[in-house]
DNA sequence: GTCTATAGCGTGATAGAC
DNA sequence: GTCTATCACGCTATAGAC
């Protein structure tokens, strides 16, 4: 940013989530945000009340969209493996497009407080409760293999919690990365 | 920790880890772990340097231990898949013996400093190449999959690097892990 | 709506008595 | 080797001029 925008919440959302990623929230200083975008720290309070804020508005976005997404597919009338097909591919869409913010929520959201810490922690499990309903009737159904569905769990969303490590390395294409990756990731569950 | 201890480097340590796993390096001070001793901070000092070499003498002592195993499971001669496997149940061994040191190494090591940061990273990537020569010899031989090595090294260690995560909520024991947990990741890799 | 100046606080670390 | 006291610093956030 070498000229001076117009500041917005929006704007100061977006490039303090470039910050987030790159150095982690604590050391991440309002001082820094306002230098990103050319303007003294203290004016940045005219479109927030607080640090804390930032990281909530940053994580929150993308939590919105994760639980609506689960939400849509669950209650699909789709096979079960074209369900976990769906949520891969909606996880790969969001930290291709968005992956500061992605990176923010999977490594920060420690730093969330209070209620908002709260909040989170409620929707994460309600997503993987989610999930593992998905996971259960493909179990039922003889299209999953017949394994602890926490374990599987874990194996499914250990990788897409990392999307974005690995894809900013460019060792792989986003097309290839949604090619491959489904295979790969289903070849050990599916039956 | 309700008595006064004999302090020690190696007791610091294992405390610092704790707390480390619990709220993550920035957000525990050298007065919250003196707390946890029931000592004063300014104790602390006379057995370690610094904060920082807190985090280092943590992180290395495993960065140590995943170096030397991952070298002699390279040098062994016995089947790719035989190899994998012992690199999966060496993780979990890691992260059920030393769960909190474990934890700081995969959460905290960004907050490591100058050289310490420098040397961590080379060493991980020394490991992910290691990794990277297994996969690739096991297809070439046919033993594995052929796709990607640097999305199935993703596939493989996401999970693996999670571990304390799962394993802390008790889903599932350790043996179930270590006979669940080869074959799951193994599943979707091998051919 | 942005600025300068500063309040108020917690931090890592040190000096020096015991 | 542990303590009390304290320094120096960086942080979030606010007050008030423009």
């Amino acid at each position: 940013m070498d000229s001076k925008p117009n500041l917005s919440k929006e704007l100061i959302l977006k490039t303090s989530a470039k910050l987030f990623r790159e150095k982690s929230y604590p050391q991440v200083s309002m001082r820094s945000i306002a230098l990103e975008l050319n303007v003294k720290a203290s004016s940045l309070y005219n479109h927030i009340q607080s640090k804390d804020e930032i990281l909530e508005g940053v994580i929150f976005q993308l939590v919105d969209i994760f639980m609506t997404t689960i939400e849509e597919t669950s209650s699909k009338s789709i096979k079960v493996h074209d369900k976990l097909e769906e949520i891969i591919k909606t996880h790969i869409d969001i930290a291709v497009e968005s992956p500061d913010s992605f990176a923010t929520l999977n490594n920060d959201w420690i730093y969330l407080k209070g209620d908002k810490k709260v909040e989170f922690i409620s929707s994460r499990n309600l997503y993987e409760k989610k999930l593992e309903s998905i996971l259960i009737n493909g179990i039922n159904s003889k299209e999953i293999r017949d394994a602890n569905p926490k374990i599987i769990i874990y194996q499914l969303l250990s990788p897409l919690r990392n999307i974005h490590l690995w894809n900013k390395k460019n060792y792989m294409t986003t097309q290839e990365l949604k090619t491959q990756l489904p295979r790969l990731v289903l070849g050990g569950v599916l039956r």
